[in-house]
DNA sequence: TACTTTTATGAAAGCGCTTTCATAAAGCGA
DNA sequence: TCGCTTTATGAAAGCGCTTTCATAAAAGTA
């Protein structure tokens, strides 16, 4: 009783006095039953009396078992651990979504194992296959660069639950966020306040993401019937550094525009940097809208307006739809439609 | 060879077809050697015949083996895991320190399992024990709330590294950042540049590296013979929130300043933020150091003067230090001292 | 050459758990 | 009540690896 205070495991394992490690075997001797019966009672998978399930989760809490995951894994074949492949870790996109695969996998007694890909496919694959020579029992691959082809063969040997595109193969579930629609808000939103020149700093074009923003973008431009100028897309990779590049390069073709719609919010951040070396003021001289909804774009100067993402909630709902396909379900879950924050980047412009 | 694509483990692990998964016994068979001797020349535990290991290395490239973790683990009672609690996996400023841990356990062929402690000390004391019960070999606790003691007590179970503060034990290396130094050296920077008003937004006091940095700022004033005036502080959370908080505290309390320094980044874009909703200007109107210099406040607007805190290093070498201390080595490590990061968002005052 | 000591290698015993497989007990219909 | 299926439980066989322990061969000594 006295361990009671540092809350559970820490007292126990690998304690060498009271007689060594606590195993599956001395739980049942203490609760006079075999070892299977122990077992069957900590998996539920099988029926035992109530007489004897109450005497082995008295001997449990009694010693204090906690079962050795390796051994768990050798035997059943299972790791009780799910690969989560993502670019980069210090994403601030990138860990909310963590989080969320965190928090819903945490319940299930699923621990998550991170891995980074660094938007790189090579390494990406080589990730993999750390995860694989783990024996995890399923990986959430967000986003990436990998193929879908490559997905799919990953597919045959554990469930993978994948984010930002829409592929359908056995023991595979995508999940994807509508970028085109969210492109398509951002834009018309600009439009909507008398915009006509607005500029776009895409993503890289291999993403699929990146490119459907793009693709929303352009949908809107149609339908409010502005003509689309090639000249007014420069492309950027996501980062703050290359947003402050696009408008560098947008102002140096001698564009004009009185807008900026930047695929995600660190190049619009990046950019509205870049804008103030210009003597270019948001939202006076140039509105801007970025897409994500990073926690810090509400900190901006101004604060961004930008199209929300819930990134929380993908990585939540991907750790849910391993558990399912693990479980023999089909997963079907949907990320929450884009929403556009208004904050206070933009500014109406007179026509 | 087909399966060279690929790149990995990801052609072999766990395919049926082939005669199913390869263990260490076919290999021995196909080496024409016993299983122990394979396992020998796999973890170089004594000396083997020349022959012997070619034929072996020959094998295991041949068929592609790779060692079951679990099996490994069960048997030698090592998991090759080392377990991460960090306080925010989606914090900008633990992420490079994830990063930097990743890379260091890489090599080694150790897998970080990060699990989240949330800034509180019974759910990181819950972490430990799942890292415990999933037998880490090591630990990494980046900063956070357990008591010395605690962690001393963690430490005679496994080998422990701890940053943000400094404690000596047995099994336990500790990895601190001179935040008391850094705290100076902002205050400094702020007096140098004719402030004598300045406000500081402290971290919580039951954060170490928050009370450092309290001191820091409070000896520099001294030095200066400026008396310290305890209005001036204002307690903070370390959030953007905090940040504009405090700012709204230190006027509506009616406090003169020319100055701010906040104990970290995330609170000092906070305070501008405020500063802004009250119509001064950073640095027109008051002038605003931070600490931590995450590369977001390299676009911050202005770009944010701040105290280099080096976050990927210190994952990094917070790993290097576990992998000497599972060596039975003694660290030595030290953390690069703070460095001082100019930016725009200091002027100089008249005095 | 006959002996002891060293050395490379294999056989086998686990590591702690899950999961057949077998079995004794219980339930059931007639 | 008897023979049948159904059910709860235990014994035991692995999961794939590491690590004693034992042993045959090699080396060293006198």
């Amino acid at each position: 009783m006295k361990n009671k205070s540092t809350g559970g495991v820490l007292s126990r394992v690998a304690t060498k006095k009271d007689g060594g490690v606590v195993t599956i075997e001395r739980v049942a001797d203490e609760a006079g039953v075999s070892p299977s019966t122990v077992s069957r009672i900590l998996n539920g998978t099988a029926v035992v009396s109530a007489a004897k399930k109450a005497a082995v989760d008295q001997a449990v809490a009694k010693l204090g078992f906690v079962p050795n995951p390796m051994a768990r894994g050798l035997a059943g074949g299972r790791t009780l651990s799910i690969g989560v492949v993502t670019q980069a870790i210090d994403s601030p996109f990138y860990g909310a979504s963590l989080r969320g695969i965190e928090d819903a996998l945490d319940p299930a007694g699923y621990s998550p194992l991170f891995v980074s890909g660094h938007w790189d496919a090579p390494t990406e694959s080589r990730c993999i296959d750390i995860l694989l020579s783990r024996r995890v029992d399923g990986i959430i691959v967000l986003t990436g660069r990998l193929t879908d082809v490559a997905l799919k063969s990953v597919a045959k040997r554990v469930p993978v639950v994948v984010t930002g595109r829409s592929i359908k193969a056995p023991g595979l579930f995508s999940l994807d966020f509508e970028n085109f629609e969210g492109g398509q808000l951002a834009t018309r939103h600009l439009i909507e306040n008398g915009h006509r020149k607005i500029a776009f700093i895409s993503g890289d074009p291999r993403h699929p993401d990146a490119v459907q923003r793009l693709m929303g973008y352009r949908a809107a431009l149609e339908q409010a019937g502005i003509p689309f100028k090639p000249k007014l897309v420069v492309q950027g990779e996501y980062s703050e550094a290359s947003g402050v590049q696009a408008v560098a390069t947008l102002i140096a073709n001698g564009q004009n525009f009185t807008a900026i719609f930047a695929a995600n919010d660190q190049m619009a951040i990046g950019a509205a940097h870049g804008l103030q070396r210009h003597a270019l003021r948001v939202p006076d001289d140039v509105s801007l809208v970025g897409f994500d909804d990073q926690p810090t774009s509400l900190y901006a100067l101004p604060p961004l307006t930008t199209v929300h993402q819930p990134a929380y909630e993908i990585g939540r709902l991907a750790a849910e739809a391993v558990l399912q396909l693990l479980d023999g379900g089909k997963p079907q879950q949907t990320v929450p439609p884009p929403r556009l924050i208004v904050r206070d980047s933009c500014r109406r412009v007179k026509t």
